[in-house]
This record gives C-alpha cells, structure tokens and sequence, in this order.
RNA sequence: GGUCGGUUCGUCUAACGGUUAGGACACAAGAUUUUCAUUCUUGUAAUAGGAGUUCGAUUCUCCUACCGACUACCA
C-alpha cells in the first residue's frame, strides 16, 4: 500500500536559518507538493544549551518569504489583542503549532514540547537488550579521549570498549538501579551490534555500506535534561510522524547506519522512510562549506533575512534586505545542486513543483556564485511590470530625495514636479535594463528627479572645451526657440514617449549634422550637465524626462559654473 | 588519525560505454549606439593522476592525490 508522501524540515532553532537550510526546506517543499504530500515543519529544540530566541520566528519568516510555507506544524499566531495574528501586510503570522487538531494531527511539533514522550523509546530499546545505561562522567570519558588522542588513538564508546565501562551491561543490577535513582549524569546509550555490516540506501548516491565495528554507541536520552538527543528524538517522530521520505543535508550521511539500525531495533523497517542527503552548500573561494563569515568577507548574504544576534547585537544581512527577490532567491537555490536536465534555468516556483526530481540532484558540493545570483535577480526583475517596479521605487524615491542635499539647495523645475505614479512607471521601464536590482533605480535615474549637484572633474576636464561650450550655448538658444512635447500625465498613449524622443532627437542630431559637429562631443558635454558625468541614460530620454525648462536650466547652470 | 562521501571549463552544470565534451554565469573581442548599459555575433576555457575491463571509458573497477562531512550527554 503506497503511503501518502510526508517530508519534514526540521531545523534547530540555534541561529538564523542558512541559505542551505533554506535548500533543504525548499527540496522537500517541491517533494511533497509533486507528490500530492504533505511538507511538516518541526521544530528540533533538543538542546536547551544553545537555543536562541528569535531563531523559530525567522525560520518562519524565512520559509514565508521564499513560498514554501509548510502543510503541517504551524498555526497561525494569537496577537495581542487576542485575534489571528497578522503582519504590517495584512499576512497571517505563524507560530509552531503546539495543539493537536485536524491540520496539525501531530502536535505539538517543537520538540522540547514531546520531552515526555521520548524516555519510554528508549527504555523499550533497554528492554529488548539494543540499548544499555551508562554512567560514565562526561569528566571522566573526555580524560579517556584526551589519554587516547595523547597515544595517538581515537577513544569510542563502543562493543568493544563498553564492556570495561560502567554502564548497566558491567555493573550489577542492583548498583544500576541505585545509581538510576540516586544520580541524574547518566544516559541511555544505543548498543552497536558487533561485526554486521549494514547496507543503506540513499536516493541520491545510492548503495553504500558499513561495518557497525566502525561506529559508537551514541547517547540517545540524557537524564540531566530528561532530554532524547537528536538521533532518538529523531527516529521517533519521523516514524510518528510518518514521515516517507527524509531529505537532509550530508553532514547527517555519517549518522545513517545508526539510523537504520535503529529503525531496525524498533521494529518499524517496514514504515522507514527513505533518505536522500543533499551535498553541501560550499565556500565560494577556499575550502569548506559556506559560512557566516564567508558572507561578510566576499560581500554577499548568507542569509534569507537580515538577522541580528540578540546577544551580541552583530547584524547579519540577508536576501531580501539586499534586493533579492524571493523568486530569484528560490531560483537560484533550485539550481545550486539540482537542474533538469533540460536547458531551461528560470524557473517559479510553481514550474519547478513538476520539474524537481531527487535523482537528478548532484551528489557532489556547489559551490555559491554571487555572480550567478545577481542574474537570477535580474531576470526576475526585468518580468516586473513598470508599474510593479514603480510601487517599489517609490518608497525608495522618496528617502532619497530627503537625502538629496543638492535637491533642496538647487531652485529646480523637478523640485516642484510631483512625480506621478505614471512618471515613474515610465522611469522604471526605461532603466530596468540597467539594474540588476531595484535599489539601483536611484543612482541610475537620479537625474530624472533631480539636477546634479556636481560635475565629475574628469568628465569636465575631457568635454568643456571651448568648442562643445559654445556648442551647449547655441543648443541651449536651439532648444529654448523650438517646442517639442515631453512627458506629461494626460498622454497614455503607448507611443507617444517614442514620438517625442524621435521628436527630440530629430531636433538635437539635425542641427548638430548640419553644423558638422562631433555628435560624440557636444551630446556628452551636454550629459554632463543633464546628469553630472558622462556615462548613462539618452539625451532626448532625459529630457523628455525633465521637460523643457529644466533641460535649459541645467544647460544654463553648466556653461555657468564650469566658465 | 579513523569512518563515510565527493572530484567535467574560473563558477553552476549537461552528456543509454561511441558527441568536434553541450549550455549558463563570469571574462574577452566585434557589431549597434550621442556616452554607459542593453541587445546581437564570436571567442578563450574542463573530464585530478595512474592502472585495469572494453573494439571503444567523462561514464564501469581498483590505486593514488586532493576536497569535504562526521568523529559530543550539538543538531
């Protein structure tokens, strides 16, 4: 009987999600939504030493932001005011869900709420002789490592080295039981079998092979905390959970023969999921996988979201602080380790449901190219409409006109203009072909809103001759005796932008052709004054733009400032 | 050190055991253009090394090298 698919991401809420943690949610996102399953978030809060608060509402926000929200483990927040949560956009807020209901069968999801339920797992093992007590000090095993590391060994808790150990397989039972009662350092530790070799299967990298001499017994339940450790807690509410398919990242590949041998020691081999270990996300430079620190050093986020350590104050950037858009973000995640084998590489969300498969991810690391990242923006950027662009200019406009010193100093025509939501829609759909991300709109149309506040030195030096000077002066009596049409809100005709820079252009080149001058050198020596340099947007776009009396205003203030 | 995994252009990657080893990013050149950018065209650039199996190996096997993960009462 084929089961319903069901795949879980089940971070730590130890810190700010990473962008390959991000890989691993999406992965199983598009999993269970090709096969008509569920995607179950979990919350693996096992260590109370290193929780951070904050980390589960960003794993929220962060999964939320990229799409992947998940079917199962999240409930909507209760606010203040005792109504469904929402956020400054009207979206619902999620928190992990903690009550069972027909949604959330399951819960509670965060582990730390299951921590009654994990002890009599482990006490089963114990029963059937797969696992043991053990009452070693963590003082006393770590002097073993260090005397093992001293002769150039390596100390395991093992079958070989539990039998001169004190646990309950040397001691007497009735010692066991005291110290079970009298003591709370001791743990539960899972019983290797000796000389078998366990035979797994990864739907990613296929068939591999362990001898169980080569691993340890690993502690799955500590009495200090009454706390499982990963592996039991683990194994446990993936089969509780029904969990189908596990899809993690490799680092766990080392832990998979422990995993199956628990399955096994359970008795659920028949409802074990299947594994596929996702390669690492690694370093764009150097060695090793990708960082915190990798970010801040080759200038780049490492994170969905700007996240700031709530005990050190440190700020992390993130994607979407940067200017990413989730799309691009998904995207570019989708392709670092996965492709479709076909050419196509843009991909939404929605296209990459069918298209995903876990047998054509690669099996060896990716590394992460920024480069690569910032055209993924870009694509998605140009699919934006100018009126989307627009609404997102707008904010952006705003903050940097306030900034604008030279906007408030210069007694321009533009200072006065309100720019219409039409202004900048046209705006948008001229630059975007220039940006990879929208916070760039400013810098690269700033001249559109505002006349410059100085002239790049060099740009003077190379264009104000004497020459293109009188050259601007007879342009600026040129254009001050023609009328042409610019931009105006009444005019939504399609064409009508093109007319007037045709009109424009016909203007400028044709009195320019006629007195036989360097369209190169007069045209830029007007740039400069239209926008301060000599690199950027077209003469007749500008000053379609800025209309007529400021294009004479900013001829004029140029031959003015640079006599 | 041990265990496990990995290795195709600088990067992400494609290639039933048979291809001039393909695409994308980046880079370079050219064309277009009033500058810059866009766009278009073209180019540089790879199977880690060595054995073996085979008529034939990027593809299968082994060895070496390198890279990585794991080696906690962390996940």
């Amino acid at each position: 009987m084929a089961r319903q698919t069901r795949v879980r991401f089940a971070p730590s809420p130890t810190g700010p999600l990473h962008m390959g943690g991000v890989r691993t949610a999406l992965y199983n996102y598009l999993y269970a939504k090709q096969n008509g399953g569920k995607f179950i978030l979990r919350i693996e809060d096992t260590d109370s030493q290193r929780f951070v608060p904050g980390a589960e509402d960003y794993i929220l926000e962060s999964l939320a932001w990229c799409g992947i929200m998940p079917d199962e483990g999240i409930v909507q927040a209760t606010g203040t005011d005792g109504q469904p949560a929402v956020d400054a956009n009207g979206n619902p807020v999620y928190t992990i869900a903690s009550e069972k209901s027909e949604k959330n069968p399951h819960a509670p999801y965060r582990q730390s709420e299951r921590k009654p339920l994990y002890r009599q797992y482990a006490e089963q093992l114990i029963a059937n002789g797969y696992a043991y007590y053990a009452f070693d000090s963590a003082e006393e095993l770590s002097r073993l490592r260090a005397e093992a590391e001293a002769n150039k060994q390596t100390f395991i808790y093992n079958y070989e080295s539990r039998k001169t150990l004190k646990n309950s397989l040397t001691l007497p039972a009735d010692e066991v039981k005291r110290l079970i009662e009298n003591t709370d350092t001791w743990t539960i530790r899972f019983k290797i079998p000796e000389g078998q070799t366990v035979k797994m299967n990864d739907l990613i990298r296929g068939e591999m092979e362990v001898e169980t001499n080569t691993l340890d017994d690993k502690v799955l339940w500590k009495a200090a905390d009454q706390l499982p450790t990963y592996h039991l807690a683990n194994i446990v509410d993936d089969h509780l959970m029904e969990i189908t398919e596990v899809i993690r990242g490799a680092e766990w590949l080392p832990s998979l023969p422990l995993h199956y041998l628990l399955y096994k020691a359970f008795g659920w081999e028949d409802t074990m999921p299947r594994f596929a270990h996702l390669s690492l996300l690694l370093k764009p430079d150097g060695k090793g996988k990708l960082s915190k620190r990798d970010g801040d050093r080759l200038g780049f986020p490492v994170f969905p979201l700007k996240w700031t350590n709530p005990e050190t104050g440190e700020i992390s950037r993130g994607y979407r602080e940067d200017g990413y858009y989730p799309e691009a973000f998904v995207n570019l995640l989708a392709l670092l380790g996965w492709n479709p084998g076909t050419e196509q590489e843009l991909f939404t969300l929605e296209e990459l449901v069918p298209a995903f498969s876990l047998e054509r991810v690669i099996k060896s690391g990716a590394k992460f190219n920024v480069e690569k990242a910032k055209w993924f923006n870009e694509q998605y950027l140009r699919r934006r409409t100018p009126q989307q662009l627009a609404a997102e200019f707008r904010p952006m406009l705003r903050d940097a006109l306030t900034a604008t010193t030279s906007y408030a100093n210069t007694a321009t025509v533009t200072q006065d203009l309100k720019f219409s939501d039409k202004y900048l829609a046209e705006v948008c759909a001229l630059i975007k072909e220039r940006a990879h991300f929208a916070n760039e709109f400013w810098d690269i149309s700033k001249a559109l809103f505002t006349a410059p506040a100085a002239y790049d030195e060099a740009d003077v030096k190379k264009f104000c001759t004497p020459d293109n000077l009188s050259h601007a002066e007879e342009l600026h009596t040129l254009i001050a005796e023609n009328s042409f049409p610019t931009f105006t809100d009444e005019e939504t005709s399609e064409t009508y932008k093109t007319e007037c820079c045709e009109k424009i252009e016909e203007l400028l080149t044709g009195y320019i052709k006629a007195k036989e001058w360097k369209m190169g050198q007069v045209m830029n020596t007007l740039r400069l004054f239209f926008t301060g340099n000599t690199r950027g947007l077209g003469i007749s776009d500008i000053i379609y733009f800025i209309g007529k009396e400021e294009t004479l205003y900013r001829i004029r203030k140029g031959l003015d400032s640079i006599k």
